[in-house]
DNA sequence: CTGAAAGCGCTTACAG
DNA sequence: CTGAAAGCGCTTACAG
């Protein structure tokens, strides 16, 4: 199968390849009479652009890269996608590119990806988005990239942010609305800027209630379905047994209902449990879990937009390209009156 | 930051162009001294090949793309971490296309991406690697592809799959060995090949038993968490209540183990129940459901190894690139003695 | 074992 | 509004 180039189109339209590359780039100045006839001919061609010459010799690559720790877990796979969907919308291509802080030389990993792939941006997902030393290798490759949920608004890049204090300090109140005071709190790892922020909007709303925050109840885990598993026993076994129980993420969340439920702790009768993330298995649960859906594949979307977007490409420092997108409490099962 | 080309190392090195490339491409007929020379320079500078530049002199581009239906699965992610680690072991990269057969024109779609791309080789999940026309489209292109668990080997394409009428075989038998006799089976949807082949395991199983299957307790769902739901309902509503439910995969197991649940039939004591995939929910469950492991990663890698084989590329027809890998049977809480 | 020349299929920068 | 020339950074095919 012989393949069609700019040459050929520019022949039997019997324009120059020059004309060609303006009609299939949409610039301006060209007759549209011509321009009709070379579309025309693309179609009956069936011409597609060669991306490796038109990367070769502009300075684009049509290419975005997303960069993740953990690429294998339902929330990789919603970022994912938004990207993944956004890209096509955009006559992009994605390539994802798993970062794996724990083995050694992954910072050469990440610096081939950039300069053998020539990259024009990159979506950093979380934590990894918090890494000081992973932005400093894009800002020397010159490569723009968002950011998403990072602890802080980057000064010099875009992000994409759902407003975690607000949801948790929501998710709280309305535990608060249901008659609960005894509120347990699994926090998540301390390498996630988010868990922190969850924590901190979980206090907020128990202080604005007047309601102090029992430490002992407060236990760290790390997002795993195990801890959670292992604290809900802790928890179950305070001298003031909670009410409910606040998770950080909805794993937790499981790991803490599957607890109850081998104790023979009724939920939510005895015992409510809410987590954050509304992940499929919190909807395969029972009862299911009570959650915050996060907009995951809309903040990927987002973030392709912005990496796309020329006026970002000029002035990455322009807050425009700071984003907060909404959440939602989605209600379930296993939350009820205290 | 100025990039760093081939001439550069050349002049650097005191030798042509040609001689680098020969180097970092591994060629022959390279005085050690001079490899070494340019191994060194190479490093000093910091050089990375520009793969686009690469892709379009060679005809190849290092790319591999995996086709795949539904990117947000549990189980797609699994497919593409596998195929990403072993793509990044070959120093190739990998590009995720959903290929959404609801929607019109997507045939267009991926014509774009493999013409666009020049992409080496493509990976095709189920179902849609049973898709005559789509595998039409790579044939016309020209691409070689390799297939992941197809109804049938193909005759000029590779494959790799699991057995799994074998793995639903054993599954079966298991349930017989804990004394069980009314054994439900849910079926998967048409469109997967794989359950056809579940149910025949499960067939020949039961027949090597001596036993008939009940028809009535044969039901067909359609891979989701919902079918598995509505279809316990009525396998539970059956006159002769079944001792044993193995569904086709696990996001129904978890339906149905959740309508027990609903039902106050206790799971294992009254009710076992299995499913197969062993997809993440499977383990947040409680009881923990009994299913079977696909080695989705594992299948994903050889399919990149197979690509990238010099010899797939001039043989697409050799037998010995149709690979089976093993499974394995994982039982937790959810099946119990009858 | 090594290199000079030509070319892959586009776009950039410049003319007209 | 349109095009001829040069070049992006490699590899292929050919010499020597």
């Amino acid at each position: 199968m012989k393949t069609v180039t700019i040459k050929d189109v520019a022949a039997r339209a019997g324009v120059s390849p020059k004309t060609v590359s303006r009609v299939i780039n949409g610039e301006d100045h060209v007759r549209p009479e011509i321009r009709e006839t070379v579309q025309r001919v693309v179609a009956e061609l069936n011409y597609r652009p060669n991306a490796f010459a038109r990367s070769l010799s502009s300075s684009r690559s049509y290419l975005l890269g997303l960069f993740i720790d953990d690429p294998v877990s339902g929330y990789a796979a919603e970022v994912q996608h938004g990207a993944l969907l956004q890209c096509r919308e955009r006559s992009y291509h994605l390539v994802v590119e798993p970062v794996d802080r724990q083995r050694a030389g992954w910072q050469d990993h990440v610096r081939a990806s950039l300069s053998g792939l020539r990259l024009d941006g990159a979506i950093l997902a979380p934590p990894i988005c918090d890494d000081a030393e992973l932005l400093g290798i894009f800002a020397d490759a010159g490569v723009p990239y968002v950011l998403i949920g990072p602890s802080y608004p980057p000064r010099d890049s875009g992000a994409v942010w759902m407003d975690d204090r607000a949801a948790a300090g929501e998710m709280t109140e309305y535990l608060l609305s249901l008659g609960h005071r005894r509120i347990a709190f699994i926090q998540g790892p301390e390498s996630h800027s988010a868990s922190a922020r969850r924590e901190e909007g979980y206090r907020a709303a128990m202080k604005a209630a007047g309601l102090a925050v029992n430490e002992d109840a407060m236990l760290r885990g790390d997002f795993s379905f195990r801890s959670g598993l292992e604290l809900g026993e802790l928890l179950l076994d305070l001298p003031e047994t909670p009410t409910a129980i606040f998770a950080c993420n909805d794993d937790m969340a499981l790991g803490a209902l599957i607890t109850a439920m081998k104790r023979g702790v009724a939920v939510p009768d005895a015992l409510s449990i809410c987590g954050f993330d509304d992940v499929a298995s919190s909807r395969a649960a029972w009862p299911q879990i009570t959650t915050i859906r996060q907009p995951n594949a809309e903040m990927a979307a987002a973030a392709v937009d912005i990496l796309v977007d020329p006026a970002f490409r000029k002035d990455c420092a322009d807050p425009a390209f700071r984003l907060m997108l909404a959440h939602a409490m989605i209600l379930r099962g296993s939350t009820g009156p205290a």
